[in-house]
DNA sequence: GCCGTTTTCGGCCCGACTGTTTTCAGTCG
């Protein structure tokens, strides 16, 4: 698949574009670039089924940029690039990756210093020879060598996973400052994106000096990068950064709006404020000079004609054409869950007894529970036999029986052979209320044989879940190679749910996956895959995945009675 | 270079802060 390759050069033609102050023409290849990115549709097929014609297809594609694609589909490259590259040969992303540093100082720095890569840049920096160049100062100087540094230490993203405890933490002290009257995370925190680069934080105040005064001085701060009446910036010791804008009451609403993005959000919401002759920005809506709106979010929307969008749909996939016509999906919430349906208890070495997880399933006002421990092939976690999962069986039923008002299902985490088949024999698993079936092994399968792989286990009738359906381990590990629209036909087919499991490094399937699934018709179940109690507590992670994805209750199973969840899985 | 159309031209989101200037360019979000 081509589509990272040319989404990246065309990235890199627009700055060298931007450097050469060309207008416009820049945001085109930027745009065509992010489009690229994110298309699921292989580019190669793309023009080997209609050519340049259907290349033009695509949204921000157009005559110019699609031959551009078919050049460097027939020869490899693309002229007008190599041209670029010739006259300023830098690696871009290094360079431009270090705060600060945009294409106007890129090119200065190559012209004068020759500064190619990130390497190049941090010698020239240590030895002093930047400050002093055109535009280039001391603090400039010195910028580019923290920059460097927290390069070299974060490589960038956070998980949402990591992230949220402590943007709580802050949202905490913060509010109990008396000069702060409200207090919002915006950003993709608030989207719930599952790495975050930055945290936005947004406050109305009467007394900015002093609300500045105590942000910048909350503990964990480690550098002050800015710090002005609407707006301060700083670096936590954790590695990220945090900005903070105060802003006046009358424009709260607007100001949130504007700050939780996404910036594509943001840019289709103003222009269809643009076409009801309105202008929006993040003090309010205006129609001419008057101000029509602005207090709070919903008044922002309704007055542009779209109904408010939760923020985790907030990623122009869609979501303001469905706003104007008043057909957004309603997503799940939290409270909607009404039990975990796998989890791992102390039978397959995990850390809690049955009873100890259903204290916490509980607390969480769940209405069943089901374990699922993991089976045999698994040797390394003391999978189960089929013996003991009828000895388990036993077990279960006897809690249950003491049980009110809750209920205690038993499943299996299941493993999928090479060959497709389950490594529990059909009469074990038939004594089960539901079995899972996962990839643990042989990740590195090639594409159509893991798809088959992956398909043969779902025609297994008692199979009822495939649990981290794509494999991936965000920054860690790559989805394993399958064809996904063949699972999801499969999925539908034999009436298994998808899991979305809501481990923070998973978050498997991710939004993008449980959009296409729900677009299927395919069911899903949100798990925790918890190995202890308190990762129960990782189901939020995994909703927020969900509603990213457009998720509705009639899309989620464990949204169901326990009633209809036992139909479901008979 | 793309898009949309009142369709082959004209518009493309826009404001805050820094660091460098000496009135503003560059960068970021």
């Amino acid at each position: 698949m081509k589509n990272q390759e040319l989404s990246q050069i065309f990235y890199n033609i627009a700055q060298y574009l931007f450097m050469e102050k060309v207008p416009f023409k820049p945001q085109a290849y930027l745009k065509s670039s992010e489009i690229l990115q994110a298309l699921e549709e292989d580019v190669e097929d793309i023009y080997r089924q209609g050519g340049v014609e259907l290349l033009e297809k695509i949204p921000s594609i157009g005559r110019g940029l699609a031959k551009a694609i078919e050049e460097y589909l027939q020869t490899g490259t693309i002229r007008i690039y190599e041209e670029l590259k010739k006259r300023i040969p830098v690696k871009l992303e290094e360079i431009m990756g270090v705060e600060g540093l945009g294409p106007q100082k890129t090119r200065v720095l190559y012209q004068k210093l020759k500064i190619k890569d990130i390497k190049d840049l941090e010698r020239e920096a240590k030895a002093g020879r930047i400050s002093g160049l055109f535009g280039f100062g001391d603090k400039t100087e010195k910028n580019i060598l923290e920059g460097i540094a927290f390069l070299k230490r974060s490589k960038g993203r956070f998980l949402l996973g990591e992230i949220l405890p402590l943007v709580r933490e802050v949202e905490e002290r913060l509010k109990a400052l008396k000069e702060i009257e409200s207090l919002n995370v915006a950003g993709s925190v608030r989207r719930r994106k599952e790495t975050i680069g930055d945290i936005d934080l947004l406050a109305v105040s009467k007394n900015p000096k002093k609300v500045m005064d105590f942000f910048v001085s909350l503990p964990g701060v480690v550098k002050i990068w800015s710090q002005g009446s609407t707006r301060s910036s700083v670096r936590m010791k954790e590695g990220f950064d945090m900005d903070l804008r105060v802003v006046p009451q009358r424009s709260y609403g607007s100001a949130l709006q504007y700050f939780t993005g996404s910036k594509e959000h943001n840019i289709i919401t103003r222009k269809v404020a643009i076409e009801k002759g309105l202008k929006l920005n993040e003090y309010g809506v205006f129609k001419g000079s008057k101000m029509i709106a602005g207090k709070n979010e919903e008044e922002v929307y309704k007055a542009i004609g779209l109904q408010w969008p939760e923020p985790e749909l907030r990623e122009n996939h869609g979501e303001v054409e469905a706003a104007r016509q008043g057909k957004l999906p309603k997503i799940i919430r939290g409270k909607d869950i009404k039990g975990d349906l796998h989890c791992h208890s102390d039978w397959d070495g995990g850390e809690n007894s049955i009873e100890e997880l259903i204290k916490v399933a509980r607390a969480l006002d769940y209405d069943y529970l089901g374990i699922s421990d993991h089976t045999q092939y698994l040797k390394i976690e003391n999978g189960l036999n089929e013996r003991a999962l009828l000895r388990q069986r036993k077990a279960i039923n006897k809690i249950n029986s003491k049980l009110k008002g809750f209920k205690v299902l038993q499943g299996a985490e299941t493993n999928i052979l090479n060959d497709g088949r389950i490594d529990i024999k059909d009469e074990a698993l038939k004594q089960l209320d539901y079995a899972i079936a996962g990839v643990h092994s042989s990740f590195k399968m090639e594409k159509a044989r893991m798809t088959e792989r992956i398909i043969q286990a779902m025609k297994n009738p008692y199979i009822k879940i495939l649990s981290h359906p794509t494999g991936r381990i965000l920054k860690k590990r790559d989805e394993y190679q399958a064809d996904f629209d063949k699972v999801l036909r499969a999925a539908k087919e034999y009436h298994v749910a998808l899991e979305v499991n809501a481990h923070p490094v998973r978050l498997d399937l991710n939004d993008q996956n449980i959009r296409r699934a729900k677009e299927a018709g395919v069911k899903m179940v949100i798990n925790t895959d918890a190995h202890q109690r308190e990762q129960l507590h990782l189901m939020e992670f995994g909703v927020a995945q969900a509603r990213r994805g457009w998720a509705e209750n009639k899309d989620i199973i464990n949204c169901w009675s326990l009633d209809r969840l036992t139909k479901f899985f008979k």
